[in-house]
Formats: structure tokens, sequence, C-alpha cells
DNA sequence: CCGTTAACCTGAGAGC
DNA sequence: TGCTCTCAGGTTAACG
């Protein structure tokens, strides 16, 4: 469930809690993620330290000692719980989920501290971790996808070249984590209509204006979600067990037959189903 | 190469 | 209470 913003909160949490930490132990109670977890998984992580934690797009990155790194994709339910042992199976404080216990069901993976652990829950299980044991397999691994929007290189020159000759419409552009990597289908909507573009709109149609709106709004947008702590829609929360607060901020998403927010507009937010992903939008606002 | 669809999973909520 | 159906912040193999 998480977009670019609320793995951006997670992971800022993550460096509150975990850099420099020694991993102790691992736990692996379910291999069976989206990447089937190998049986040199804990050996790997054991008596490591993480020296650093990253976040590209919707992954996040731990920096490990010996020249490892472990990349951890939450999917679409995935949470991580900061559980210390005095407490065990409550008020765990890292949450990502609608309580701040741990849930009872689907805790996969426990990474070990000694006087914590972290939890990570994921009852769909379309989240992995993978290990790569070199910063060239890690780079390697990410020249692949998209730009993250909140990357210098997310300029003008890199869209008009992923844009032209596009018969895809641009709300899935913009899902598509080959050519942008970190907007999912909330702020894609929102992007949008920021940008009052049509998402139907097919990607070589796009004018060199919009593409300017489209590199302004989605840096604008995902920085101010971040800053709101992320979205909690339904389960998100940040680090303290808190929620998220851009969804009060939300222009469409969500929105059907609502008023649109623009003023002296007074057409209703439409829903649509593009490529079987609900897309909310303006009609008279975006064309 | 490009674009679309189905598939991977579980749980919550609506409607009957 | 229970059944069926739809939907959910994601990704990708397979197909034409």
């Amino acid at each position: 469930m998480p977009e670019l913003p609320e793995v951006e909160v997670v992971k800022q949490s993550l460096e509150r809690t975990i850099k420099n930490k020694y991993i102790i132990d691992i736990l692996v109670r379910n291999p069976n993620l989206r990447l089937k977890i190998t049986s040199k998984f804990a050996k790997i992580l054991k008596k490591k330290i993480i020296l650093n934690i990253k976040r590209i797009a919707k992954y996040i990155i731990f920096e490990l000692s010996y020249d490892q790194y472990l990349i951890i994709h939450l999917g679409m339910s995935g949470t991580l719980h900061l559980v210390t042992s005095k407490k065990s199976n409550l008020n765990t404080n890292l949450s990502f989920y609608s309580s701040t216990n741990l849930p009872k069901k689907h805790n996969h993976i426990e990474i070990n501290f000694g006087n914590f652990k972290i939890v990570y829950n994921d009852p769909r299980r379309f989240g992995f971790f993978k290990i790569v044991n070199s910063k060239k397999k890690l780079n390697n691994y990410f020249s692949k996808k998209g730009l993250d929007p909140l990357q210098k290189q997310f300029n003008f020159k890199y869209l008009f070249e992923k844009f032209k000759n596009r018969k895809k419409n641009i709300k899935n552009i913009l899902l598509d984590q080959n050519i942008i990597s970190g907007i999912g289908n909330i702020y894609a909507s929102e992007i949008l209509f920021f940008c009052k573009i049509n998402p139907n709109k097919e990607g070589r149609l796009i004018k060199t204006i919009e593409i300017k709106k489209i590199i302004k709004y989605s840096k604008l947008v995902l920085n101010k979600a971040i800053k709101k702590g992320g979205s909690s829609i339904l389960n998100f929360r940040s680090t303290q067990g808190n929620m998220g607060n851009y969804q009060d901020e939300f222009k469409v998403y969500g929105k059907e037959n609502k008023k649109c927010p623009n003023k002296n507009c007074k057409f209703k937010i439409l829903k649509l189903n593009i490529s079987n992903r609900s897309t909310f939008y303006c009609q008279n606002c975006q064309n």
C-alpha cells in the first residue's frame, strides 16, 4: 500500500531507530514472500551492522557491513514494527498498521537487535527482502528502473524522451515504475489533478508545458505528503504509531461524486477504471 | 520494442 | 450468521 511518501516516512523512522545497530539474529517464520527467502538469508544478515538506510522510489535499502545490501519492498500490505523486549507483543511504535499493537498473524521476519527487534508483517505477501553482495549489483538493480521523481535528474529532458511516441495513457505512465519510480495509485490521480491533465491522455500528446507541470507537481505533492507524514487511508501509521495527515489534503482520490475542489467549477469528481486501478479526476478541469 | 491483462495473496466491507 | 462479491498505497510474467 505504501507509495514513495509513506516509504520515506518509514525510512526516516528506521534511520532514527536502527542506524549503526548490530544485528544479533534473524528469524524467518515464513520464507514465502514475493521473492522466496533463501536458506542463506539469515546467515548473511547475522552479525552485520546497519551502516546506512536509504530509499529509492518505493524501496528501502540497508547498507550493511562487509559490502552487503538488503533491499526491502513493502508491497501492498507490508509493515514494520518495533518491538521492545519488555512489552513483547504490545505497543509497537515503528508501526505501519491500524493498530499500535503487533498484529497476531503474518509476522514473517524478525530482526533481533538485542533489547528490541524489528518485525516484518505482510498479510498479502507482495513485499520482499532481497540481498545483493556488492555496490555494483545494487546500482545495477536500480539502473533498470525509472527515475525517482525527487531525484535531480528527473527533469524535462528525461521525461520528454520517455513520453514521445508513447501511446500509453499518462495515468499508466505515471504508474509505470520503469519510466517513473515511486508514484502509486493515489498520488498519480492527485498529481494529474494539479497538472490539469486528463488521465486518459496519451503520452505522446502531452505538451511541453504539461511535462513541466508533471515535474513540478510530482515533486511538490510527494514532498508535501512526506511533510504530512504520509497518507493514512486504511492502515498506514508513522514512526510513533501516529496517522499520516496527507489524506486530508486529497483533492480527488476517493472523492467520487464530490464537488471539484477548484473554485468556479461545479462539476463532480468522476471515478474511472484504468487498467483495473481506480482513477479520480475532474472532466472539466483536466483535459 | 510496446501495451494490456492476468496472476500473485489476504482481509475488510457491502449486499443479500 | 454466513455466503458471495468487490476492492485495496504493487509488481511482473506472458501474450499478441
